[in-house]
DNA sequence: CACACTCCTG
DNA sequence: CAGGAGTGTG
């Protein structure tokens, strides 16, 4: 047997004498994730898909998979597309899209024109704009001939590394958004070639350094993915300890002679030769990746850019119409489509309700750009019609009608309609194209462009501190698992929150569907907003919180993962979008809680193998460290480098519902243990309801409560055997009080700062521990592996309600203010 | 199978 | 406190 020393041997015996208490608590799967969303909500939610599913490259979709089934429920039921794999997705993404396309052709009794197309034409023309490009008109020529302006000579076939199976056509791996003809193709070609002959260079000066280096140093990057594509062999090459002992950690002593360690292993299985060769497929993967990224960085600007065409030219349309009458219609239209899909009081959006007007007038100056705004305004103008239609309301929630412009109406319809189209395209060109691949080849034969940052649209704030972080963000598309990006639709709670954690993205793991999406119900439709009426489950103090303070200007996703991921950075971000509306609560103010959530994102993405995308670290020439970037790179942990990329990600710093768990929040439930030892998933829920649960959050929680009590009963064991040593008796001479040492302990635990007043139902729950711990240990008990057992079974009752106050994200202010 | 739980380790 | 492991449960 190979040596594992006696701690191993000792471990392993320990571990059998596990007790497991089985307190048995209704796992609360809080509601169900049925949402309603009409088809404005599906077509963002659509967006965000495809975005999605192209920043992963389809790898481990479940995210969006969930997200995808509750979009569709409303006509297909919950069933419908619970398959996991990329393919459905794209599917479900199509039919969704398809969905919300006959929606709108049912709703719109004007046949769509090409009037945005032509306005934009116009307005290209007018500005001069060269680089402005529409090409939905002739999007089909575009995508003809996206492939065609350039190849890329370092994109062997014979990848010998590559571990995808698919060496499909590589049309399907160009970008259907290529660069089209005409305009910009003369400055965009010679671009392509400039940087094809500057990435050309760079590549052969690192593969001749390498060749001329004596012992050829395998950068990291190349070893992780010779990692993955040994990794098959490993169990036959290595003669690692039998797979009870992890100890191939340096840490180990003896497991590191054993086993020695994997990299040095590794280099020498290659002969030196196959190494030379090795390294020059490993650069030339880490230009295609470099390549891969630009192209996605392209296609997404091409989408930033058109849907920016869209809506400057829907404001000029719309700025022309009566305005004050808009405010009223929209308000009107949230509630008519509201009742519509699924009139649900539970979920109710007050905030977003009251804001739009406001938001509507502002942005006629503010700007333009945020998408969903401009989707308000489309459905402000659709209501405009609807009422236009005169007496026969199309549906019951419709009753007012007011004086319209007809030519406006029309040219909503319209405009709505290219809109859909222009979005149905987006999305499905994008998913067809990398949703195909299951691991798409960075084979592309397509031209880097690097691009001006002038061609950079500004983003919602007209500034774009965040430009460059924007740019990585785009670039770790291909490699990088991203969260789901609906997560940015916390404030707009039509569409399901779904869990955005890692964990979701293992391989062949088949969401279960209902059970899955427990989510804040409080949060309402985006669209169906009369507020009011909330879930009963919730307290009005969370519903303020979760509402008031959400920024306006992050009301909305679109603008955030399309122009660019504009997030706030973790440590600017609220305050500059609260501007100074209110006391923001410190629990959303959280400066750590990306930091937090960090962990949980990661959770899982091990397995992911994405080893590449360390990549564009290593080699990407546009790593410019900009503000943001820095600012996050506070947050990155440790040796994950991943982590900075999904810092970066997070889409979630636009909202009050947060998904990570900020300090603030351990410290919550560290008094909440004060009440209660064995919180259920329901309540914890509850609780927390400023943080959007996903499993991870949800087990990090349990994992929080499991560790207090952890300490709990260490505590409770340790006084109890030292009064036991110390001669004590009987029980009765065992009490707890707050000045005992064992309270004392307690106290310091949970309670460091000393400035929450511990219940005195927890005095009395600890004298009960400990007296249940000394009776038994006395009674010679705890030779039975399972002896704690009936002391968790004990306790576990003595559970006492939680105050109220405690719901409240803010509950730690009015507590320890006091 | 997923989840919650405990136990152990770092 | 988190991660991993092992176990029990539905």
């Amino acid at each position: 047997m190979p040596d594992h020393d006696s701690d191993s041997l000792l471990n392993r015996q320990t571990k059998r004498r596990r007790v497991d208490i089985g307190v048995k608590r209704t796992v609360g799967s809080i509601g169900s994730g049925a949402t309603t969303a009409d088809s404005i909500a599906r077509a963002k939610a659509a967006i965000f898909s495809a975005m999605n599913s192209l920043s992963s490259h389809s790898h481990h979709g479940s995210d969006t998979d969930s997200m995808d089934c509750s979009v569709v429920q409303p006509h297909g039921g919950p069933g419908v597309m619970s398959a996991s794999d990329s393919e459905s997705k794209s599917n479900v993404l199509r039919k969704l899209l398809k969905r919300a396309n006959s929606y709108e052709d049912a709703m719109m009794p004007f046949p769509g024109t090409t009037i945005i197309s032509q306005l934009l034409k116009n307005n290209i023309a007018k500005n001069g704009g060269g680089h402005d490009r529409v090409d939905r008109g002739e999007r089909d020529v575009g995508f003809s001939n996206s492939g065609l302006s350039n190849t890329s000579s370092e994109a062997p076939q014979e990848d010998a590394c590559s571990n995808s199976s698919q060496d499909s056509t590589p049309q399907e791996c160009l970008s259907p958004f290529g660069r089209p003809p005409g305009l910009a193709n003369f400055d965009i070609e010679r671009l392509n070639d400039e940087h094809l002959r500057a990435k050309r260079a760079r590549v052969e000066n690192i593969i001749r350094g390498m060749s001329h280096s004596p012992s050829v140093v395998v950068p990291a990057s190349s070893r992780h993915e010779r990692d993955h594509d040994i990794d098959a062999d490993r169990e036959m090459e290595l003669d690692c300890p039998p797979p009870n002992s992890q100890q191939q950690a340096p840490s180990s002593p003896r497991g590191g002679e054993v086993c020695s360690s994997r990299e040095n292993k590794r280099k020498q299985r290659l002969p030196q030769q196959q190494q030379q060769s090795f390294t020059q497929l490993v650069c030339q993967r880490k230009e295609q990746k470099i390549e891969e990224r630009r192209q996605l960085k392209l296609q997404l600007e091409d989408m930033q850019k058109q849907l920016r065409q869209l809506q400057e030219k829907f404001f000029q349309i719309y700025d022309s119409t009566d305005d004050s009458e808009h405010n009223e219609l929209n308000n009107d239209l949230h509630n008519d489509i509201g009742n519509m899909s699924e009139d649900s009081p539970a979920r109710s959006d007050n905030g977003a309700d009251e804001r739009s007007g406001e938001d509507l007038r502002s942005d006629n100056e503010m700007s333009d750009l945020d998408p969903g705004h401009f989707l308000d305004r489309a459905r402000a103008l659709l209501q405009e019609q609807a009422l236009l239609d005169g007496d026969k309301p199309r549906r019951e929630g419709l009753g007012r009608k007011g004086p319209i412009h007809p030519e406006g109406k029309q040219l909503a319809e319209t405009l709505k309609q290219e809109l859909n189209s222009a979005m149905t395209q987006v999305v499905d060109t994008v998913v067809k194209v990398f949703a195909k691949p299951p691991r798409p080849t960075p084979q592309q034969a397509f031209p880097p462009l690097s691009l001006p940052p002038e061609r950079f649209p500004p983003t919602v704030n007209g500034d774009n501190p965040n430009f460059h972080t924007a740019n990585q963000r785009l670039q770790c598309f291909g490699d990088v698992i991203i969260p789901n990006p609906l997560d940015s639709f916390a404030s707009m709670p039509g569409l399901p929150g779904t869990a955005n954690d890692q964990t979701e993205a293992l391989p062949l793991v088949v969401r279960k569907t209902p059970s899955e999406h427990h989510h804040h119900h409080h949060q309402s439709s985006a669209i169906g907003a009369h507020g009011g009426h909330h879930h009963p489950a919730l307290h009005p103090s969370s519903l303020s919180a979760s509402m008031g303070f959400s920024p306006p200007s992050f009301r909305h996703p679109f603008p955030i993962p399309l122009l660019g991921y504009p997030f706030q950075s973790p440590l600017g971000a609220p305050t500059g979008g609260y501007g100074g509306k209110d006391r923001s609560s410190p629990d959303s103010m959280d400066l750590s809680r990306e930091t937090t959530s960090l962990r949980t994102k990661m959770a899982g993405h091990h397995l992911s193998h994405h080893h590449h995308h360390h990549h564009h670290r290593s080699l990407s020439p546009a790593h410019p460290g900009s503000t943001a970037e820095s600012l996050s790179l506070s947050l990155i942990k440790s040796e994950c480098s991943d982590l900075q990329d999904m810092a970066d990600i997070s889409p979630y710093s636009g909202s009050n519902i947060q998904e990570g768990l900020s300090p603030n929040h351990l410290k919550k439930a560290k008094l909440m243990f004060f009440y209660t030892r064995y919180p259920s998933s329901n309540m914890l829920k509850m609780f927390f309801s400023d943080v959007k649960f996903n499993r991870c959050i949800t087990s990090q929680l349990i994992k929080w409560f499991s560790n207090f009590r952890e300490f709990y009963y260490i505590q409770m064991e340790k006084f109890a055997r030292q009064a036991i040593n110390d001669g004590v008796t009987g029980v009765d001479e065992l009490g707890v009080s707050r000045d005992s040492e064992l309270f004392r302990a307690l106290n310091m635990h949970y309670n460091k700062a000393n400035d929450f007043e511990v219940p005195e139902r927890f005095i009395e729950v600890a004298e009960v521990t400990l007296r249940e711990f000394f009776n038994a240990i006395v009674a010679g008990k705890d030779v039975d592996p399972s002896w704690k057992k009936a002391i968790y079974k004990v306790i576990c009752k003595l559970d006492s309600e939680v105050p109220e106050i405690f719901k409240s994200p803010n509950c730690l202010q009015e507590l320890l203010h006091e």
